[in-house]
DNA sequence: TTTTGTGGTGTTTTT
DNA sequence: CACCACAAAA
């Protein structure tokens, strides 16, 4: 992504060659007639083509109309998208800044241009209009802030200021902010903007919802307070330029004259904003209508039109669509081309439509629509567990993968049953050091859970274990207290009006100035229509306040002063740390004496240092209120942690799905919120799950959960009883299965004596009937009498043999060890403590908070 | 201003 | 149960 917004001159180049002339349906990839063809043109068949399946390369080579390629898990979705532009920019029929392709995430963005660039040799600068929704969005605004108001160099906000924000103004209404959250709110504004509708075309309904029906004008009040501090929301990023779009008709034909090729992936997941955006963008005018704006228009029911949409109603008009505000687009001149799989819809419940790609053959009549079934990544059994469970949905455009890479020593999808939560994270380490033991990578084995407080007992499995993990999303590099005020800090330098900012630090580090102060420099503000930095440095002046609190805010605004002067003279990186520095940002840190301090100073170097990359502290500021992520260290071999949204579009060798049980997976409160529609998302997100694996997918469940603290029993999830016998077994069983204890839900195939018929013969069934009856077993399903076939562990030999719950140690050292009993420690996960017991390299420590622990010395650092 | 106590909550998450 | 946010008390 571009880091500044210096940007290539607009409209400036034009291709060398006119676009050519629509070609015959391309000859099947590897037939005769292509290598025919491909010997006429000298044999130079482009060489990115090869390789390609039939599909694909249809899906690559119909640049002309609409076309819709419905890929499947693991047929090579990225592979087509990045090749058709490859074939695009090779063939000469545009220039790369004329195409627009559009992700969902930063990282698809980053893999795609990666791609491209080996594609065509490194060539991929002038990809300017690749990238998510939002980054488009940005620089669209960038270029046409003043169409809406705003300066170009606006500020984004993130969640965080927006609920702070939105808090003040429920405040400010003189509303109770405890009845009325404003974190709620927050969450209703966003989606509305996903829908695309602004504060007068919510339905009345949702206005009268919240704050004693002042839902509409808290929402105006909202826009009108993001104007005056020159700044947007997320859901801005795509509804300003919809309206830059709608009001400005030459401007649309611009960028209509200039994206000659749209590019759309992940298209399951787009919301209402996005599908409007998109159209606007994609629908020429056509020789009948003159209109762009006919059929772009947002909502279904009554009442919930677009104020801004003037006269030009819907355009269904002999169009049976069920629903009327979304027309066709009949000019199908229009090269777009949407990749997509409506069985990966798995983000309904923030706003994604599924009704976008399964209505496309509509939308754009005349669509090609392209099938990618092929699937290059996993065995005929996790295809074909996916495939029969997938099935159970409606309202699917039905695709089946399929492979022809069949080897009977594959397994079939493995179904173990654990008695409870904790015993599955044992087992599931056990069979990862197993794996371990026959040199398979960490990095190509994953947990994917449903909600991330499953990850916990992993987590503290693998800490004992020592192995190592690594946990995917959870709370983020940006998002960390220390980096928000420091990225405050510059914010506030490069955008003095950007009072969210000041608020966040002008009594942090403490300098006495409280609410008090705060107020009155609000109250100041508001009353002259100016910023508060602006204000404060008035105030300064006068003598409204009290000489403590004058004399801080005096040093505080010549701060701001001095390193807004800086800021043309001074590198970047220097000012941002001088800016730290001198504000005693860092010292505060430094004199904390709890055990984060020292990792939140870390953290801060680390910010400092990422700023490198950056030419200025606007492209870094711009790219931190986009980007999100860090990156993770790759060089590290460990296994992933995630959760199953975080794991879409992700692959693995070995993927270990825990926790299938009714209301935790089937969520219960997706059921209850969404009944069927949520049902069948979840049955979505568990075939994503499944169609991660390459070789061996792995699914648990558990007999006994622990949910709010108290313990509960739980029923196999629904989903177990749609997989297909042919294709799963119970697996070789390490461990007991809890059979009783079962809640009423219903009757399921785990609660009968043989789950899979066909599979009662298998010594791993035979070993769970056996299990299930002999293990002698108390209230907490501790077993006597289960030893663990676990011989050679790692470097300790046979003395690695371990009973049930003992901590295994990687390597036990015979040498002294580095601590001393007493030792002040530091843990990363558990926070400080003291050394009360030492056996080679394993200690035991009375941790402050943790309690005691058992861990092994490589993971502490004395303090 | 810092500490302690209370209450409310408890999926999924990108931008 | 365990965490967070926020409010009252030290």
């Amino acid at each position: 992504m571009s880091n500044s917004f210096d940007d290539i001159p607009f409209f400036d180049e034009e291709p060398g060659e006119a676009p050519r002339k629509p070609q015959a349906p391309a000859p099947a990839a590897g037939g005769i007639a292509a290598r025919a063809m491909a010997a006429r043109d000298g044999g130079k068949r482009p060489d990115y083509l090869a390789g390609l399946n039939p599909e694909q390369t249809e899906a690559v080579e119909t640049l002309e109309g609409p076309v819709l390629v419905l890929a499947g898990a693991g047929t090579g979705k990225t592979r087509v998208l990045t090749t058709r532009i490859a074939h695009i920019l090779s063939t000469g029929r545009a220039f790369p800044s004329q195409i627009l392709a559009v992700t969902f995430t930063n990282k698809a963005a980053r893999e795609m241009k990666e791609r491209i660039a080996l594609l065509v040799g490194g060539a991929v600068e002038g990809m300017p209009w690749l990238g998510t929704f939002h980054s488009i969005g940005v620089k669209l605004l960038r270029r046409h802030a003043e169409l809406v108001s705003l300066r170009s160099d606006f500020t984004i906000l993130d969640t965080d200021d927006v609920v702070r924000l939105v808090k003040q103004l429920i405040q400010a209404e003189g509303l109770d902010d405890k009845r009325w959250p404003a974190k709620q709110f927050a969450g209703m504004i966003d989606t509305w903007k996903n829908k695309g509708l602004s504060p007068a075309d919510i339905p009345e309904g949702d206005a009268r919802a919240f704050a004693n029906g002042k839902g509409r004008e808290l929402y105006f009040a909202y826009q009108a307070r993001l104007m005056t501090l020159n700044a947007c929301d997320f859901g801005d990023l795509l509804m300003h330029p919809i309206a830059i779009f709608r009001k400005n008709p030459d401007l649309l034909k611009e960028y209509h004259q200039r994206f000659r090729y749209i590019l759309v992936d992940e298209y399951q997941d787009t919301n209402t904003a996005q599908y409007m955006w998109l159209r606007l963008l994609a629908q020429r005018p056509s020789r009948k209508s003159t209109s762009p704006l006919v059929g772009a228009m947002p909502g279904r029911a009554e009442g919930d039109i677009p104020s801004d949409s003037g006269a030009s109603t819907p355009a269904s008009v002999g169009s049976p669509d069920i629903f009327p505000t979304r027309g066709e687009i009949r000019d199908t001149t229009i090269n777009i081309c949407c990749v997509g799989d409506d069985d990966q819809s798995i983000y309904g419940w923030r706003g994604a439509e599924v009704d976008n790609i399964l209505r496309f053959e509509k939308d754009f009549p005349g669509a090609k629509v392209i099938k990618l079934e092929r699937n290059y990544r996993s065995t005929e059994h996790i295809l074909g567990a996916a495939a029969h469970l997938i099935a159970h949905n409606e309202g699917r455009l039905g695709k089946t993968l399929f492979t022809d890479r069949v080897d009977p020593e594959d397994a079939k999808v493995q179904v173990h049953a654990s008695w409870d939560s904790e015993e599955e994270a044992r087992a599931i380490g056990e069979e990862i050091e197993v794996l371990q033991r026959k040199q398979h990578n960490l990095n190509d084995m994953a947990i994917l859970v449903r909600a991330s407080f499953q990850m916990r007992e992993f987590e503290d499995r693998f800490v004992t274990l020592g192995l190592n993990y690594r946990v995917i999303g959870g709370p983020r590099f940006y998002e960390r207290l220390e980096i928000r005020d420091a990225m405050a800090y510059f914010r506030l330098v490069a955008q003095p009006a950007d009072d969210l900012a000041f608020e966040r630090i002008i009594n942090t580090p403490k300098r006495g100035l409280g609410d008090t102060t705060v107020r009155a420099l609000h109250d100041y503000a508001r009353a002259r229509d100016i910023p508060m930095l602006a204000a404060a440095a008035d105030i300064i002046e006068t003598d409204e306040l009290k000489p403590k609190a004058r004399k801080a805010l005096f040093d505080v605004v010549h701060s701001f002063r001095n390193w807004q002067q800086r800021l043309e003279t001074t590198p970047h990186t220097e000012l941002a740390e001088q800016i730290l520095e001198e504000s005693g940002y860092t010292d505060m840190w430094k004199a904390d004496k709890t055990a984060e301090a020292p990792g939140r100073l870390e953290n801060l170097k680390e910010l400092i240092r990422s700023m490198e990359s950056f030419e200025s502290l606007r492209g870094f500021l711009e790219h931190v209120a986009l980007v999100m992520d860090a990156e993770q260290n790759e060089d590290l071999d460990a296994v992933s942690i995630m959760t199953l949204h975080s794991a879409k579009g992700l692959e693995f060798d070995t993927v270990f799905l825990p926790g299938w049980e009714e209301g935790l997976f089937p969520h219960q409160r997706s059921l209850d919120e969404s009944g069927r529609a949520g049902l069948e998302e979840e049955r979505r997100l568990a075939y994503v799950g499944i169609t991660r694996a390459k070789r061996r997918c792995h699914i648990w469940f558990v007999s006994n959960r622990r949910i709010h603290g108290l313990w509960q029993s739980t029923i196999p999830s629904r989903f177990l009883d749609e997989l297909p016998e042919t294709h799963v077994e119970v697996a070789e069983v390490e461990q007991s299965y809890g059979g009783y204890g079962r809640g009423g839900y219903g009757q399921s195939r785990f609660d009968k004596a043989d789950p899979f018929a066909n599979s009662y013969s298998t010594p791993g069934w035979k070993r769970a009937q056996a299990n299930k009856t002999d293990a002698t077993r108390d209230n907490w399903g501790t077993r006597s009498g289960h030893a663990v076939e676990r011989i050679g562990y790692g470097e300790s030999g046979p003395k690695g043999r371990t009973i049930e719950g003992e901590l295994v140690a990687k390597s036990t050292s015979t040498e002294p060890s580095r601590f001393q009993m007493g030792d002040r420690v530091f843990h990363l996960k558990f926070g400080n403590g003291n050394i009360t017991g030492i056996e080679g390299n394993k200690l035991t420590i009375d941790f402050d908070r943790a309690g005691q622990k058992r861990v092994l010395d490589g993971f502490v650092e004395r303090v």
